[in-house]
DNA sequence: TTATATACAAACAAGAATGTATGTATATAT
DNA sequence: ATATATACATACATTCTTGTTTGTATATAA
């Protein structure tokens, strides 16, 4: 049996997908052959050539899902009004990252792939310039925080909110990667949102 | 001509890992095969086997020959005596750091390697235990520093030592993955001791 | 109702990459 | 001076992996 009907045919290109973010995981991307993809997804490679050019065509897929909706996110939790003051609007932004790290299982593999199970090379590197982006969107977004913070004399330092953001930036950068190198989670998981609380109260007055 | 003499089959060695260097980097750890690498040293296969067992014997080879030298450096900068005061010598250890990734070749290539041209599952995997060891024992030396400018009265803050030391360990580890991800420096790399200085600067009395 | 495009499965061909086995010239030990 | 181990080069066999091609049953459009 063959020729399935238009919704099936996107439910095996999603199994497909999820099928190519488990192998990646447990394999990395470059030992993920099309065929572990096809068989975790109990198709053949016919399939997964259908649906998708190459396993970089896969990669991206995996990446767009979970990065393109975080962008928005990060965007809401940061500019949208807010009756809590700046701080901690930066604050709560960073914990729900984490929150949804710790409750989204597909976010949580994806990013533990992109950071430590796939090698920015060749077709991948151009990965990196999109990094950069988002970074400077982010820092971005968290420095316009930081100066609200500073009109309302929420700020125990003198630094630029520009300084501010990068350092929030950096550290939270910092974390994500030891959060996901932390997988039984003793030394960073179990306390990521204390030391994320601890990052902002050293800049709050008082 | 073959058989060497000793000292010319330990400069082969030496040039074997210097070429998997070369080729790691640009061709990412998976996509780089044995064949490479001897071209690039311009030997054989068979020398490449004859010095190592297989890849990840190269690559451990690498990774041991820049890391294993740092930890003793991290461990002399920030627990030796010195006219300087705690805060100082946290701040100097990090840019010392810098300075060697700007200076030194092999250390700027092998964490390039590290960070994003290596996928860490099966063989590798074991590094990322290696990793956060050494993460513990980082932030242990940094939070003896933060405990000495305790006592001398320098922190700015309430903060308990460990929680600085982890903070500033995660800030340093996300300005390093940033400094080896922006490569034509336009974004990290030409700032990165200044948003060290601006980080402990956070903390300082005053 | 028939034609056609769809959604795959199955088979095929070709090139890589790896590990090993074998050959060999020569430093070095005896 | 000879034997042996060393430091490779060369050749071989095997296993993956990929991309493409071909086949085919059926949803869907006309």
């Amino acid at each position: 049996m063959v020729r399935k009907t238009k919704e099936d045919a996107e439910l095996t290109r999603k199994r497909i997908i999820n099928s190519a973010r488990a192998v990646f995981l447990a394999r990395g991307v470059s030992r993920s052959t099309l065929e572990h993809i096809a068989t975790h997804a109990e198709v053949t490679r016919g399939a997964v050539y259908w649906h998708f050019k190459n396993k970089t065509e896969i990669f991206h897929a995996i990446r767009d899902q979970v990065f393109l909706p975080l962008i928005d996110r990060m965007d809401d939790s940061l500019t949208l009004a807010s009756d809590e003051d700046p701080l901690t609007q930066i604050e709560n932004s960073l914990c729900l990252t984490i929150d949804d790290l710790n409750n989204n299982i597909e976010m949580r593999q994806t990013y533990e792939i992109m950071m430590i199970k796939c090698e920015y090379v060749d077709e991948f590197s151009l990965v990196l310039q999109q990094i950069l982006n988002n970074c400077s969107s982010i820092t971005g977004k968290i420095q316009l925080a930081y100066e609200r913070a500073g009109k309302q004399d929420l700020l125990a330092c003198k630094h630029t909110p520009l300084a501010l953001a990068l350092d929030t930036h950096l550290f939270f950068g910092g974390l994500l990667h030891m959060w996901v190198k932390d997988a039984d989670g003793s030394m960073f998981r179990h306390q990521a949102k204390d030391l994320i609380k601890s990052h902002i109260n050293l800049r709050r007055k008082q």
